[in-house]
DNA sequence: GCGACCAAAAGTGTATACAATTTTTGCGAA
DNA sequence: TTCGCAAAAATTGTATACACTTTTGGTCGC
């Protein structure tokens, strides 16, 4: 889903170190010390400091200097930023998708809404996860604008370290529901029930999170097995 | 330019690069020989690769395997979802704004649109290139969100990128003035005007560009002297 | 026992070496 | 001349070397 346009064996251990830190595999905090990760990887500290870069300027590792990289612990000040930017792009994307509704794209997001109720059915956490991002990455794909797409995925991801930092219970268990409400009212070209519903469901998910608490860093995790 | 010695000359190498782009000192197309840079730069080519990395993720330039790096050549269908993202961005941007309009941002936008006149009077066109690239960007930062007014920083860079490639004229010199009326609604909490400037005027700024045309690559381009 | 200090170990930051690939160049044949 | 093709040069991709910084671990003085 990620298009980083360069050499594939960096995109490996991009998209390896991305799925371990969304997929809560690696804890925020986590030191990713590049040898190590270079031995695992089977390559030299080379293609790995490569890809701690880009994971850096992804905002999925902060990397201090001459002490090396460590799994983002994103402050509470960031997630409202995050959640922020995401209301203001979905909400505007909702929109759009209201007026350029067609059969084939609602036909597909009903599909994606059963995909998450599947999920969700078979207690399947990790799947549920990324499907209940995936939906809003849907959308901007179905509007045809891969440009919109890859920047909710960046925010996407992001807010599923977010979610992971400061979540308070898995509440989250709503939302497949509430994509199907938002799905029905664009669906009834209802802009502004869709918009509203929408903008319930991301402060809903935002509102989740105890975003005042301060969290303690559990480091050492032997995640990537 | 040389000796940096700390682990932000990576950052140099981007950001002289970013603005020898977004200035149009280098055009697209254009090879980025990776030990020419070093040379430049007086570095080894491990850093001007870290450079470039970080710039093809910022869709800045773009990188074939075994080939080595272009100035970006944005396609018209590119360049068309870059300014869909920031309509879509942007519109909601300005209700968030009018929302939460305070006389002091009132005034920082005021003082920045003057300095943009001054820019345009005095014939600086790079200046005010980028002063009316940063009006956008201002109204994000001045919401107090850097997640977002980086997202739009990026996306603005870009367009820099694609109005090189596909400018007609360089009718876009209204662009001050249109702020000014948009500031001008806002100031008005006329959330529904503000969002209709703010809409066409970017729609504007984008049909001054030629987007059907197939625009050739004028390689071999020694900018950065 | 406790903290300060110093040496060893580990880790990062940059440069360089080398293999693999692409581009250029030179030359011979149609 | 021009096309093709092979050798040479240039360039990228990856690994390694080395300097410098941080962390660790232990010893000494108190």
């Amino acid at each position: 889903m990620t298009l980083t346009s360069d050499n594939s064996t960096t995109r490996v251990i991009v998209d390896a170190l991305t799925k371990a830190i969304v997929e809560h595999r690696l804890h925020p905090g986590t030191k990713l010390a590049e040898q190590k990760l270079a031995d695992h990887f089977g390559v030299s500290r080379t293609l790995v400091r490569q890809a701690l870069f880009q994971l850096a300027q992804k905002k999925l590792i902060r990397m201090e200097p001459a002490r090396g990289a460590f799994v983002a612990t994103p402050s509470s000040d960031e997630a409202r930023q995050v959640f922020a930017a995401r209301r203001m792009i979905e909400l505007e994307m909702t929109r759009t998708f209201v007026r350029e509704i067609t059969p084939a794209r609602l036909k597909a997001l009903k599909e994606h809404v059963a995909q998450e109720r599947a999920a969700v059915e078979r207690g399947d956490v990790p799947g549920r996860t990324e499907l209940l991002g995936d939906f809003h990455v849907y959308m901007a794909e179905l509007l045809g604008n891969q440009v919109l797409s890859q920047l909710l995925n960046e925010l996407i991801s992001r807010c599923a370290l977010i979610t992971l930092m400061y979540q308070t219970s898995r509440a989250a268990e709503h939302s497949a529901d509430e994509h199907a409400d938002i799905l029905k009212a664009m669906a009834a070209k209802d802009e502004a029930l869709a918009v509203r519903l929408m903008d319930e469901h991301l402060r809903h998910v935002e509102s989740n999170l105890t975003l005042d608490r301060k969290v303690p860093s559990n480091d050492i995790a032997m995640a990537l097995t």
